[in-house]
DNA sequence: TTGATAGTTCGATCACGATCGAAACAATAG
DNA sequence: CTATTGTTTCGATCGTGATCGAACTATCAA
């Protein structure tokens, strides 16, 4: 009778408040213990594993042990890109948060997305290696080339030799602050760490904010102009 | 304490049975009545009028009263993406509705999604298109080119005079089950309505699903080759 | 006017699923 | 070994929300 993929499944999933928790405090990137994400979503530990299996059942999140713990992360950058895109249709239905905080306009400006840079930094980021064709889109992939390749080696971003078919180095992200697209895949990722390592900015407590210092900052327009 | 938009929200409301019926229903991009909508979810007209207003209070569908009828759509290009992404998660997730039936690779082919082409000829037509440059990426923005628009004038479609701001001429949107970029907005709905038009391909009974004929199969194939 | 169809509102019911207490299991630390 | 911490299983409870019957409003067709 019915055709098509089971949409309300996985919606239903994300639909449970605790699970949502859960899996916004994964779009972090960091990997959290089944009592850390218990901690975040406001329920026991009992009451976190059920979901969690749950989750991991559906494929939305992927699991290590590791001794006594374990350690969950997202299972894909595309769960990841469906929950920014769901993102973007909460906040313009107007379902906020009972209280929009003072954190908004920093999640604005810089924040992580699964493992990469969102929001008006990432997206400038994006654009400025694109518009130097150090980025090249073709149809829907995207491809570093040569020259992008050995300006971002030469800044000190460390990146893989090859590009394997199986995780594709670049990788547009849409994101839904600044309805445009952002760097994702492994050198967006290598993109972020960067950033983080070298100090030009760091990530605020559990959240998903990047805030960026005032060198780090000058140093980043300096590089990412447009 | 909570940042950040309200996805369990909408993905609860998403996550019912009854309306996610509703809105793979509307994903054919046709209007339907309540009672319409009420049949293809399978429960009672007094249920679906429950389900409809608050689908219609968040913004993901809307409505237009027409005499004693209320015709329902989906509110945006941007739902119907989501509607999408979600099924991509479905699909991969194995929560394939019951039984698969036959119509799941003729929905590969060829679909309608919200009211533009999707599937292996919507990817087709859309890197023709792009290849002969008569479409051109910049940044996540996507131009028509005078050349473009001469082609498919010549062809017989027709494409309003000015690209407005508000409604995009060009958009695309990521596909499901090719994971590729296929052609949205109003150059893409234009499409769709001129192969339809032509007889080239009509739609089948209640489905998502385009049935190209064999002359109108390889006249697109000729018209769009890579 | 009467009759018919589309849609809604109200109220009551009912089922599903989230939740937690208690207890078990697992793995490390001392 | 024992003690402690992390995670899971089981069972019972409980609340939320979907559902439908019945009655009501609105639009159209005679």
């Amino acid at each position: 009778m019915k055709e098509g993929p089971n949409i309300a499944g996985i919606a239903a999933l994300i639909g449970d408040p605790a699970r949502a928790n859960m899996l916004q405090a994964l779009m972090t990137g960091v990997a959290l213990t089944a009592s850390e994400l218990a901690q975040e979503a406001g329920v026991t530990p009992q009451t976190s594993s059920f979901h969690l299996g749950r989750l991991a059942e559906a494929g939305l999140v992927t699991l290590r042990k590791q001794g006594r713990h374990k350690y969950y992360n997202l299972a894909d950058a595309d769960v990841a890109a469906l929950l920014e895109a769901m993102s973007g249709i909460a906040m313009r239905s107007g379902m906020t948060r009972v209280r929009t905080g003072p954190k908004e306009p920093a999640l604005r400006k810089a924040r992580v997305c699964y493992n990469h840079l969102a929001g008006e930094y990432g997206v400038q980021a994006y654009d400025s290696l694109l518009a130097r064709a150090f980025l090249v889109e073709d149809g829907e992939q995207l491809h570093l080339t040569g020259d992008g390749r050995s300006f971002l080696s030469e800044l000190g971003v460390v990146l893989p030799d090859k590009e394997t078919k199986r995780r594709p180095l670049c990788k547009s992200c849409l994101d839904w602050s600044a309805r445009r697209s952002h760097l994702a895949g492994i050198v967006g990722t290598s993109l972020l760490s960067f950033f983080l390592e070298q100090g030009w900015a760091k990530r605020v407590d559990g959240s998903r904010i990047i805030e960026f210092s005032k060198s780090g900052d000058s140093r980043f327009h300096a590089i990412f102009s447009l």
